[in-house]
RNA sequence: GGCCGGUUCGUCUAGGGGUUAGGACGCAAGGUUUUCAUCCUUGAAACAGGGGUUCGAUUCCCCUACCAGCUACCA
């Protein structure tokens, strides 16, 4: 059996798109699956779309996401260059095995002649104008200096199947087919040309790429026939969606793994996620790390409709991993969030309870609200039905709890709960009602991360007994 | 317009000639919990429509509708 040969072959033209990381994805799967290669091939022919930077982004995405390639322009191996700009001379050269066995030809037309082969509907093909020059009239255009594009030679009969593993068996008409640019007037080539050419060369076994190229798969079919050279097999990919009618796209701001990233999703989480767009591994696991996804990778599972991103489902997903991240690794990365947070509060404690807490680290920040945002709080929280809490008993038992506090030395979470359990049985204060109000009179908030004890274990005494005596004022002058 | 493809709960999906059409997220209700979250239980929620074929279609075939893609010297 011969290799299994995956690429992924992005343009270097912004940031990566999540569909396309979604692509990469499934062809490394498959590949490392069957202990086959995964390639990363630069496609940048076209010069005015290329964007600085923008290799580097691939680069990063890929390593941030685990997709290391076994062959690229960073990495070397034997099919090189894997840049399509450096190739230039490969293309010309196949280019003209083309034109000499008919398969392509010179086109001298100019734009505004293409214009008037427009018809009734608005569309427009190419009607083999210049297919019918003679090699004499060729030359002497070319030594004239007149621009030219080579064009493919479609038949203009017959029909042209392919085969996808995705979609299965797809015929169409070959007059349909367009005589499609394969060299472009700039001397680049076209990707129509480029990914047939360097594909066979770099011996790609299976083409992955997204579905938007099925339309014009009977046209590199062909091309591969004219060199008679092997198909591939092919994995057209359907398109993930921001909903029923838009794809995910970079306006909205959102489509790009980079802007993940930025909200606090996990690397780990946002592959995970999208490996399970629009591919289903046949048994009802969510959650895959990237050696189980290979493991589980079938292309049979590979859906044909389009999938809806879903950011809600992402969050839980995402919150999946947060919970089994080590403490260390989640508290560093909510230390940022830290940095304007009063010294008396115990970083690493409010980190552990944060940490089955939030979908994603960019949750933090409105959690921390009791913290940063405690004065001035509506003494009305303390009226609370379900706890039989009310105004009234707060303003009359914290004068008890502080000085019951106050008499503690050892600020543990036992010790201190031992002394509520006390004052509430001295007191006739229930102890549901009891605890909410020490958690009012500590945060000022109605939901915290966190029960009466373990908050003023988090703030520490001189804190805790600072805001107990905030909030008894505030109750006293309340009338 | 033409060509190509798609359509199962709100979303991701399983299933496939006879099923109470399954799971997950989300939502709702209840329970546990020191608030919240977690966790547990339960619930609401889908085969786009119409024709065939068949004893029987969500499943196979055809048509329609809708959606998306292509129709570039972009990929």
């Amino acid at each position: 059996m011969t290799e299994i040969r995956t690429r992924f072959a992005p343009s270097p033209t912004g940031f990566m798109h999540i569909g396309n990381l979604r692509t990469a994805l499934y062809a490394y799967l498959f590949a490392k699956k069957h202990n086959g290669r995964f390639i990363l091939r630069i496609e940048d022919t076209d010069q005015e779309r290329l964007v600085d930077n923008a290799v580097a982004v691939i680069y990063n995405t890929l390593k941030l996401a685990g997709l290391s390639h076994d062959e690229g322009p960073d990495v070397g191996g034997e099919y090189g260059p894997y840049i399509q700009s450096e190739r230039k001379s490969i293309y010309d050269e196949y280019a003209k095995k083309l034109i000499a066995c008919k398969h392509a030809y010179h086109c001298f037309c100019t734009k505004e002649r293409l214009e008037t082969l427009t018809d009734d509907s608005g569309n427009r093909k190419y009607d083999k104008h210049c297919l019918h020059l003679s090699p004499e009239e060729v030359e002497s255009k070319i030594a004239a200096g007149i621009p030219y594009v080579i064009r493919q030679n479609v038949p203009e009969t017959g029909t042209t199947t392919f085969s996808d593993l995705v979609f299965g068996d797809i015929t169409v008409e070959n007059r349909e087919l367009h005589d499609n640019v394969l060299i472009k007037s700039d001397g680049f080539p076209t990707y129509n040309f480029a990914n047939v050419v360097d594909d066979h060369l770099m011996r790609i076994s299976h083409v992955f790429r997204g579905m938007e190229y099925i339309s014009s798969t009977p046209n590199y079919n062909l091309l591969y026939e004219s060199f008679g050279w092997e198909i591939p097999q092919y994995v057209h990919l359907p398109h993930i969606m921001k909903d029923k009618q838009h794809k995910l796209s970079k306006r909205h701001g959102d489509a790009n793994f980079e802007d993940f990233l930025e909200k606090g999703f996990l690397p780990e989480a946002i592959l995970n996620y999208v490996a399970l767009l629009g591919w289903n591994p046949k048994n009802e696991v969510e959650k895959f790390s990237l050696s189980e996804l290979i493991e589980s990778f079938e292309i049979s599972g590979i859906s044909k409709s389009s999938a809806v991103f879903d950011e809600v489902k992402l969050r839980w997903l995402n919150s999946q991993y947060v919970k089994e991240l080590p403490a260390q690794e989640f508290h560093s990365a909510a230390v940022k969030y830290y940095a304007d947070i009063s010294p008396e509060i115990n970083t690493v404690l409010l980190s552990q309870l944060l940490q089955t807490r939030v979908s994603t680290v960019s949750d933090i920040p409105d959690i921390l609200g009791f913290i940063n945002n405690f004065e001035n709080y509506d003494v009305s929280l303390f009226d609370h039905k379900d706890s039989k809490s009310t105004k009234e008993t707060a303003k009359n038992i914290l004068p008890e709890i502080i000085a019951e506090l106050g008499k503690i030395d050892t600020w543990e979470n036992d010790v201190l709960f031992g002394t509520y359990i006390r004052v509430s049985e001295q007191s006739g204060v229930k102890k549901k009602a009891l605890l909410w109000i020490i958690r009012i009179a500590l945060t000022g908030h109605l939901s915290t991360p966190g029960g009466a004890s373990e908050m003023c274990v988090l703030m520490g005494k001189n804190l805790s007994m600072k805001r107990l005596n905030y909030s008894l004022d505030r109750l006293e002058s309340d009338e």
